[in-house]
DNA sequence: CACTTGACCTGTCCGC
DNA sequence: TGCGGACAGGTCAAGT
């Protein structure tokens, strides 16, 4: 779902939609764990507090105040952050036609709504599972997952810093081992799926069989279809959409993820899908080959 | 301590 | 048609 490349297209989105803008009101509707702060602290530090900046760290976003707080997003497997201007939402009141894949707004996966001076931001979240969180921009670290962070695929990862990282996962999977956040950022079931693919890596296969010329070409993978995916919006499979609710296009590129029957576009070999650390996992099973355990 | 499984949720799809 | 259950997967907590 949301993964890094999605992310990183919504990021930019919300730095052209909503920068420079004050808060008027913000609330949680229908699901007040979605909302994490003291009401006091939220009233204090959002409400009249500018938005200056919109950061991402792995799959969070971080929309920075003038207050020196920030709003945390983690949009967990169907959250959205949907801006609609004004204008926008009197269109919408007079069922204007309009290209967002997201209807009226808020609906009732809406749990939590910024106004803005010009318009307003829903953060939808069907399953519940996401979250906003204020918290000062120096407590950042207060939050384990911020904390704990694997280095930016998109910053450039040293080889040999990516392969130490995983050798700390020595004994797990290579595929379970990338979607550990601690060991490289952004990363889930997408993008693990098709670098193992473009690297010619089985999933199943323990980190400490996949040779070193293996995890470059790994990062190299990674790298590659997280810029591709983000050139092509990122990936829609139900729930995402960027800050205009608009979807990506990236899975009619994609080579094994959610293809399974289909033919490996390398070999002509039939995907399959398997179930691996309690997800779903598709790959080539001829030209992905397992590395012998010794 | 390292690793695996279950919980958190809700909408959709499949088989009966 | 209705219903129960499996499934989707990011992260943390609990269990082995």
């Amino acid at each position: 779902m949301p993964e890094l490349p999605e992310v990183e297209v919504l990021k930019r989105g919300l730095n052209e939609l909503i920068v420079n803008q004050t808060v008027k009101a913000i609330s949680s509707i229908n699901s007040p764990r979605s909302l994490i702060g003291s009401l006091s602290d939220i009233n204090r530090f959002v409400v009249g507090a500018k938005i200056t900046e919109i950061n991402r760290r792995g799959k969070m976003i971080i929309i920075n105040l003038s207050s020196g707080y920030c709003l945390v997003v983690h949009l967990k497997m169907t959250g959205q952050l949907v801006y609609r201007s004004d204008d926008e939402q009197k269109n919408f009141g007079a069922g204007h036609p309009t290209n967002s894949l997201v209807g009226q707004l808020p609906d009732r996966s809406s749990r939590v709504v910024i106004v803005l001076e010009k318009g307003t931001l829903f953060f939808n979240d069907q399953r519940k599972f996401g979250w906003i969180r204020l918290i000062h921009k120096n407590l950042l670290e207060d939050i384990k997952l911020y904390r704990t962070m694997g280095p930016e695929p998109l910053e450039g990862i040293p080889k040999n810093q990516f392969s130490a990282n995983l050798s700390r996962r020595a004994n797990l999977k290579i595929k379970p081992a990338l979607l550990d956040q601690t060991v490289i950022a952004g990363v889930g079931n997408i993008y693990a799926d098709e670098s193992l693919w473009m690297a010619q890596i089985h999933p199943s296969t323990r980190v400490k069989n996949v040779p070193a010329a293996s995890r470059g070409l790994l990062l190299d993978s990674i790298v590659d279809s997280m810029n591709t995916s983000i050139n092509f919006g990122g990936s829609t499979d139900r729930n995402y959409v960027n800050a205009k609710g608009q979807g990506g296009s990236y899975l009619k590129f994609a080579k094994v993820f959610r293809r399974e029957g289909l033919l490996c576009p390398r070999c002509g070999s039939e995907i399959i899908k398997i179930k691996l650390a309690g997800r779903g996992t598709h790959f080539c099973p001829v030209c992905q080959k397992e590395e012998q355990s010794s």
